[in-house]
DNA sequence: ATTGAAATCCACTTGTA
DNA sequence: TACAAGTGGATTTCAAT
């Protein structure tokens, strides 16, 4: 992980559509150079993939919430089965197993408050492990879609 | 959003460096008709953009966190103004604006735990207008990066 | 590891239906 | 709106450094 790396990182994080050429240019090195550098990255998993960016009215899931979920017992067995349960569900972006107060945070989408309802009610309770939940409904969000390296020390 | 747009969109999540070419093939269109398809998905704003995603040990964020915080006033001019400040910070990947006990959640990501309570220390309780926060370190996560649209009822 | 050149492949436009 | 064909440009390989 160069300073030519970072680059490469950064700019296919804001644009990860553009050619190898252009990549190339605004590096200042060779497209050959710039292609064996990016199937480099890609080889070592730093870059994980390519992933377009949708909006979500367009999936017709116009409310996103975070649901805060208390399990217990909380083994590794409960964590990863309920992992596994959530991670599969159409409505869910993505789960965290966090510290604290919670166990899960999860962050779900769909299309209205009716649904959301439904979700909580006919999913989310009728698994046994779960012994409390909450939810947030968002109103706005901001994403940070280039993220830098941070500094070392 | 016909059929072939959703199929376009669920292909361009999984993988946004496919070609055109190979996008066509796999729904069955000659490149021109696709290559049309997915200029209109962008200038209708369906797709928002295409992105690298990145493994975040190689970008040195060994420790994840969600920061829950409650901020009064409670009006539009603070919410704004701690969502720019927020947004603006290079350790913090997103920011929520949240109905329930809490008014923000930050999603952030730092070196290590040192990192995660200078952040919390040094750039957040510095704002006045928070009056409390609460933060949950990341174990684990799971992201769902194909999302599909969901049914009109 | 980086490069330039050659060959293959692709994006993009045009013309047609 | 969809397609086929053509051209200019991009990707990719490879020999050399």
């Amino acid at each position: 992980m160069d300073e030519l790396d970072s680059a490469l990182v950064q700019l296919l994080q804001r644009d990860a559509r553009q050619t190898n050429r252009e990549l190339a240019r605004q590096l200042g090195i060779a497209p050959s150079t710039c292609l064996e550098r990016v199937r480099s990255l890609e080889r070592r998993g730093v870059i994980r993939g390519y992933h377009a960016e949708i909006d979500t009215a367009a999936l017709n899931r116009g409310v996103q919430a975070f649901v805060a979920v208390q399990i217990r017992p909380l083994s590794r067995t409960v964590i990863d089965s309920f992992t596994e349960f959530v991670a599969g569900l159409p409505q869910v972006v993505s789960a965290f197993v966090v510290a604290g107060g919670d166990d899960f945070l999860i962050h779900v989408a769909v299309q209205d408050l009716d649904h959301l309802h439904a979700f909580l009610v006919d999913r989310l309770s009728r698994r046994r492990e779960i012994i409390s939940y909450r939810s947030s409904v968002i109103y706005q969000q901001a994403h940070n879609t280039v993220l830098a390296a941070l500094d070392e020390p």
